[in-house]
RNA sequence: GCCCCAGUGGCGGAAUUGGUAGACGCGGCAGACUCAAAAUCUGUUGCCCGCAAGGGCGUGCUGGUUCGAGUCCGGCCUGGGGCACCA
């Protein structure tokens, strides 16, 4: 046969052109088959599709194109999460308006999509930036504020005391703005949020049920909400406190330290820390201080511990006539709790590091298991372990647990002020979803500030509030703020001179609705409750890890504030998550230390050299692709020299999903290669094989039977592995079955008798079939060289033959105390008896035993035999 | 700093979830075809000892549970992700 080489390129155009013609992928509200939505997480518009584009996709089409031949009348939409500071920042760079970028890129990637074969509905594709997406967004705000979920609030925010703007963290670069290069400052401004505390616990609790998704994000989820329960103590305040703050709040998860603090710590931004620098320069000025640098934990909590003492003092609870300094300190943030602690060094570690620093005392009151009370004491460690109390009055002896209610069961006793000393409390860790963001690029905030009305809606009916175009991106802030009309406008209550809200929407709030809009992206309302009812939950939602808290936990808010507001019927928008790994590549950097491009780097006798100059370049780690190091591969590049089929199976290949996978050109050849090679087999197997419309022969020899049975425990595998989505083992068994069509094809000869060419044609349509959700180009052409006329994409998910599924014999291992000495091929269903007695008589176990007395023999059916000598 | 995850041959990884560690692929080695190369095909390939039969070691390190541990538990080490205005 002619050395013929499948020409993906030109058959993928192909095959893709009858799939649309085909409108193969249309998901449909009237139909009766049972539904599957598919979501894959939709792209920012970035300019280019990345390879971590590819490998999210591939994975999404692989489970649609599945579930639509198990028979699934399955929703797989893609759009375009297109508002986003990017656009805007590339605009105060290079004068692009976001808006054009924007729907440049989305043209682009748009093709580039269509390239890779993805069984995508199409007719569903809208940009969050689309006015009317935008427009329904704010009929949705205008719902949540009237459902009381939305409020105001003040928090703080990165300031760039030179550019005069707010900084997203991401803007803030060792601590300075990233244009002007000053000094960040936190400052604090009034923000619309969303009231997602109030779902805390919901939140917290319905993870439980959340069974198809991965343990990990659940796990992550939890801690992010941080529940725990504790007491709020009041603390009486001695002497002359400002006014209003004799008592001091505190909460703790751990009240049976209390015998052991040693000092209180109240954020620099607590109402009591303001009220002290308001009198005292020098508090003032280490409120200041704390405020010198970014709002991100990360900075907050690797900073040196810093702490101010105010020379208040408060009284110690339970102990009478103690006293307990107060600090202003560096590491409490307002956010959490009460934003005041009390510290007890000996037992948490932030606040032993604070005690040394400002030599305050140490003092074990939880004596760890097994340690001498009289010797045990604390050195660069915080015990933070269960065991029983010591210099602790009443509750000396007691275990942890114990403690804690026993101070709470006193404390909620007593009284300060009329009020009890102790309350029980559950606190969150979560804060409430600040939405508001001073950029241009995102969908305007529905509200007008009036100065005789306060803050007032926008009507319905002036619905949608629209970006203006003519903004100017010459000078840094909001350009919705420097624009000379836009903002102003009249009262919709009184008519009189008002200002618009110049703040936009966190993008966030436009993914956390997508999948909604998608059931019924043209409805005249945010969404259709009928399709909504139709298609939602998603059943499986695939996307990067990066995600697990933020992205995820926004959207199930916002489907929850949606039941409430009555634009959905349910609560929970992913049934099943996935989350995958990232795509990497090494990392190049010339002798000037500049990085590069893996294209600008070649090999030289096995070092790693410039391709122009020659010159040596240092390979640097496997990191995940991005621009700045950058070590991207344009997926582009290896489409048109090898096709989307061989991108796509390199990407389900031998990584597993969830993992990081490296990209390498290696992979790619090889990936490339073993489609060429299914090609040869599939045609040699379609020369020499059974017609289609072949009988199936009465009896099979050896050889056709045992092709057979490989093609259909291959079938099984790749059907049990992809309904895991465990793509790479998926790929594994597909290299099996090819490699049994190989020798199945030499064994036959020329001219196979019919019952092999009956299983030579068998195992080639299988083996299309199952490589067809994940390379569906070459299958279709397969399909049709095996002489069908159907289309593959429209064929039904085939079942296996269960009499070829199972072996009449297995091979068991046999161990001698643990260590495998020989193994046993018996019959699958032999009993336990017969087992143990063939396997004492191998030759390997006998020798192995060596005359010892045997104590006992451990017998698994079907799968081991222990013999305890 | 806090939370989460991962670690298995030269490399990517498999292992029906406590039961034959290394499936499948990449790479290497040997061979076939070829004037030659490419492509393709065949065999082989964890490490050590041994002609072989066979034996020893082996899943980041370390200790434990078990007839049996890559898998479960404790303590470490290394790498990665997230940390609320990147998406």
């Amino acid at each position: 046969m002619a050395a013929e080489r499948y020409d993906a390129l030109r058959r993928e155009r192909h095959w893709q052109a009858v799939w649309d013609e085909r409108g193969l992928f249309r998901g449909s509200e009237d139909d009766r088959r049972p539904k599957y939505y598919v979501l894959e997480m939709f792209p920012y518009p970035s300019g280019r599709i990345h390879m971590g584009h590819v490998r999210n996709y591939t994975m999404g089409d692989v489970v649609a194109r599945y579930m639509h031949a198990k028979g699934h009348n399955v929703l797989h939409p893609m759009g375009w999460d297109a508002f986003g500071l990017p656009a805007e920042n590339a605009a105060f760079e290079r004068g692009i308006h976001p808006a054009k970028s924007t729907y440049d890129n989305i043209a682009v990637m748009r093709g580039q999509l269509k390239r890779l074969g993805l069984s995508i509905d199409w007719t569903r594709e809208f940009a969050t930036c689309d006015l009317d997406y935008y427009h329904q967004q704010q009929r949705l705000f205008l719902d949540l504020l009237k459902a009381g979920l939305v409020d105001r609030k003040t928090r703080k925010v990165n300031w760039d005391p030179i550019d005069q703007t707010v900084l997203a963290n991401e803007q803030v670069i060792d601590g300075r703005g990233w244009r002007s290069g000053a000094l960040v400052e936190q400052r604090e401004q009034p923000e619309w949020v969303f009231k997602i505390t109030r779902y805390a616990e919901d939140l917290l609790r319905a993870l439980d049920r959340l069974e198809r998704w991965p343990d990990k994000v659940r796990l992550m989820q939890a801690n992010w909400i941080g529940r725990s329960e504790g007491l709020l103590v009041r603390f009486a305040v001695e002497g002359a406190p400002p006014e209003g703050h004799d008592v001091l709040e505190v909460f703790t998860t751990r009240p049976d330290t209390l015998f052991g603090a040693s000092f209180l710590a109240i954020a620099p931004d607590h109402p009591l820390a303001k009220a002290i620098a308001e009198t005292n320069a020098e508090a003032g000025a280490f409120i200041d201080e704390c405020h010198r640098h970014g709002t991100s934990a990360a900075e907050i909590e690797t900073q040196e511990k810093k702490g101010f003492d105010t020379g208040l003092r408060v009284r110690h609870p339970l102990i009478e006539g103690a006293t307990l300094p107060v600090f202003i300190a560096n590491f409490i943030v307002m956010e959490y709790g009460t934003g005041a602690i009390f510290g007890c060094p000996a037992h948490d570690q932030r606040d032993l590091e604070f005690a040394r620093a400002e030599g305050l005392p140490v003092l074990p009151v939880v004596l760890p298991p097994g340690e001498n009370p009289k010797r045990f004491a604390i050195c660069e460690e915080a015990y933070t372990g269960d065991g029983l109390l010591i210099n602790s009055s009443f509750l000396d002896g007691l275990d942890v647990a114990a403690a804690k209610d026993a101070v709470a069961e006193r404390l909620t006793k007593k009284k300060l002020k009329g009020k009890p000393v102790g309350d029980r409390q559950v606190q969150y860790r979560l804060r409430d979803w600040g939405i508001s963001r001073q950029r241009y690029w995102g969908c305007p905030i529905p509200m007008i500030h009036c100065p005789s009305c306060g803050i007032v809606p926008v009507p319905e009916s002036d619905l949608p509030v629209k970006l203006p175009e003519d903004v100017s991106f010459d000078r840094p802030g909001n350009p919705l703020d420097h624009h000379p009309k836009w903002k102003h406008v009249s009262c919709p209550q009184c008519g009189g001179k008002a200002m618009r809200e110049t703040d936009t929407m966190d993008t966030f709030v436009d993914s956390s609705w997508y999948f909604v809009r998608f059931c019924a992206p043209k409805s005249h309302e945010p969404t259709d409750l009928a399709a909504t009812r139709h298609w939602l939950p998603v059943d499986q939602y695939i996307g990067g890890v990066e995600h697990a808290i933020l992205h995820l936990l926004y959207a199930r808010f916002f489907t929850r504030a949606m039941h409430k507001t009555g634009h959905v019927a349910m609560d929970e928008p992913f049934r099943g998550l996935f989350t995958q790994g990232m795509v990497t590549h090494e990392t190049y950097k010339d002798v000037h230390g500049k990085w590069l491009l893996p294209e600008e780097v070649s090999r030289k006798d096995g070092e790693a050299v410039h391709a122009k100059t020659g010159e040596p370049v240092t390979v640097g780690a496997i990191e995940s692709m991005s621009k700045s190091k950058k070590n991207v591969v344009d997926p582009e590049t290896i489409i048109s020299a090898y096709g989307a089929d061989t991108a796509r199976w390199f990407m389900l290949s031998d990584t597993p999903p969830e993992r990081d996978i490296e990209w390498s050109e290696a992979g790619v050849e090889g990936a490339h290669r073993f489609l060429q090679r299914m090609w040869r087999l599939v045609r040699e197997a379609a020369a020499k094989g059974a017609p289609p419309s072949g009988a199936k022969p009465a009896k099979f020899g050896p050889g056709a039977e045992a092709l057979r049975r490989a093609a259909h425990r291959s079938l099984a595998a790749v059907t049990a592995a992809i309904e895991k989505l465990r793509f790479n083992t998926a790929v594994a068994q597909i290299h099996e079955l090819a490699n049994a069509l190989s020798s199945g094809l030499q064994s036959a000869g020329p001219h196979p008798a019919p019952d092999q060419a009956y299983a030579l044609r068998e195992a080639a349509e299988l083996l299309a079939r199952i490589a067809s959700p994940m390379i569906p180009h070459l299958a279709e052409e397969c399909w049709a060289e095996l002489g069908h006329e159907t289309l593959l994409a429209e064929e039904p998910w085939p079942a296996p033959e269960k009499a070829l599924l199972l072996e009449e014999t297995v091979t068991i291992a046999v161990q001698v105390n643990g260590k495998r000495r020989d193994e046993l091929t018996i019959a699958r269903d032999a009993a336990k008896e017969d087992i143990e007695a063939a396997a004492l008589k191998l030759e390997n176990v006998v020798r192995a035993v060596g005359g010892r007395k045997i104590k006992k023999v451990v017998v698994v059916p079907q799968r081991i035999v222990n013999v305890v000598a």
